[in-house]
DNA sequence: ATGGTCAAGTTGTCGGACAATTGAGAACGG
DNA sequence: CCGTTCTCAATTGTCCGACAACTTGACCAT
């Protein structure tokens, strides 16, 4: 809740207040809110700055308006889901998306295991072998990787399992450069032939039709590139009991 | 890519437009987009219907704006995650938002047995209690059940993890009510009751720090409720090879 | 060459005006 | 007295012009 990072225009004050009504209660969801003049009146801001606001809010899904009628506040849990405030993510940030991540990606796996299509097992074997053939010209292969990942999360027939990833990949792949800079050219080698070896427990599990062994690979795989980042972390923990 | 609802309003319209150019990548991260000017020529429209447009891609995190020198458009990734288009809920989406909450739901049981503190294993027992009370008091305790839920997300001591379960279940606890309308009221107390020997055996494995069996109980206990929904759904199958 | 100054360009904010649509009360007819 | 239609004020959508705050690059003085 202390995200009161001092914005340079009002419109976007307007926008974090009117928004921290609708999703604090204060304004119920039916609710017809202020018109633009009582608002321009309350903030004591030009009418200009008012519109702006709400168009944010109807961008968020938060109020729809109706001309003629006047704007009124829809399901607050209509907003958006966001990880993180784009700026200040720290090492303990990235370590819970990936948390996040792993929980997603093992019942993926599962899932996969039990209804893959030909086709898409066709896919998840295409990108593992593009691993491979990455690995070979030496490169780090994570745009590879994510492919992989997703091959699999495409291969649940659930729409929001790609969805979803997608979404926490933009989170977190960006920074996975980071950490391979702290490693030797051979750890680095190293690594990544050992991340591909789980890489094929998993595409082995996946198609042959055992949900439980895909769950297991998946959960270790991603278990061990989690305990990477704890120990850069500095084996903080992130209790706060 | 055909949420091609026509927007009443321009603002809409030139936004949509907009954030497809910056999410297809036709406008790479960094660069800066026209200037309000430029755009008000582009697109045919008024100034103000621009600043609204952009004022909206902000509010999104697709673009920042700099006063004095222009807008820049931000990571395409920066966007929000939703699950769906507030319209057009049907079943089968149901079935795979309720996937999705199973994955993230499993992982939480296993990582509260192994973290939550005391006070966290004590929030657990009284969501738990909650429910007792409300179903002896014939309630459905619908709310009971999500703090229950909530209640072990928190145990997780990674914000992440409640946070999206909130986002989640706004989005599948509200249809969850038209669920029950279908039983009749024995049913309805068989169905509930089984439900808290299912919740028994969670707390036991949480406080009993058993990542092992919590994920299983808590596996068992959201897949059957998954199956319901699926005979609901008239045994379809959402495979899509 | 370096640093400061200034002017043009751009976004932020203000105010007014009119169009498009809505909602409710007024007027009317039965 | 009830129902229907009409009118009209209220509200959002759009356009326009103006100025302030700020940035950026060019220009100028040293």
């Amino acid at each position: 809740m202390a995200d009161k990072q001092p914005a340079n225009n009002l419109a976007e004050q307007v926008m974090a207040r009117l928004g921290a009504d609708i999703r604090g209660g204060r304004l119920a969801p039916g609710t017809r809110l202020p018109t633009e003049q009582d608002l321009t009146t309350q903030f004591g801001v030009s009418r200009t700055v008012v519109r702006e606001a709400v168009a944010a809010l109807r961008a968020d899904g938060l109020v729809v308006t109706r001309r003629g009628s006047g704007a009124y506040v829809a399901d607050p849990a209509a907003g958006p889901f966001r990880i993180v405030p784009p700026r200040a993510t720290s090492l303990p940030d990235i370590i819970n998306v990936m948390e996040l991540r792993l929980a997603v990606e093992v019942q993926a796996a599962a899932l996969a295991a039990e209804r893959a299509s030909r086709k898409q097992l066709a896919a998840i074997r295409t990108a593992w072998r593009a691993i491979d053939a990455a690995l070979q010209r030496g490169e780090g292969a994570v745009a590879e990787d994510f492919a992989f990942h997703r091959a699999i999360a495409e291969a649940t027939g659930n729409d929001q399992f790609p969805r979803f990833l997608a979404y926490l990949g933009s989170h977190v792949i960006p920074r996975q450069s980071v950490r391979l800079e702290v490693d030797t050219p051979a750890e680095r080698r190293l690594y990544l032939e050992r991340i591909q070896v789980e890489h094929t427990r998993i595409v082995m599990a996946v198609t042959g039709g055992d949900p439980v062994e895909a769950r297991r690979a998946m959960r270790d795989h991603l278990t061990r590139s989690l305990e990477r980042y704890r120990k850069l972390a500095g084996g903080k923990k992130n209790g706060r009991g």
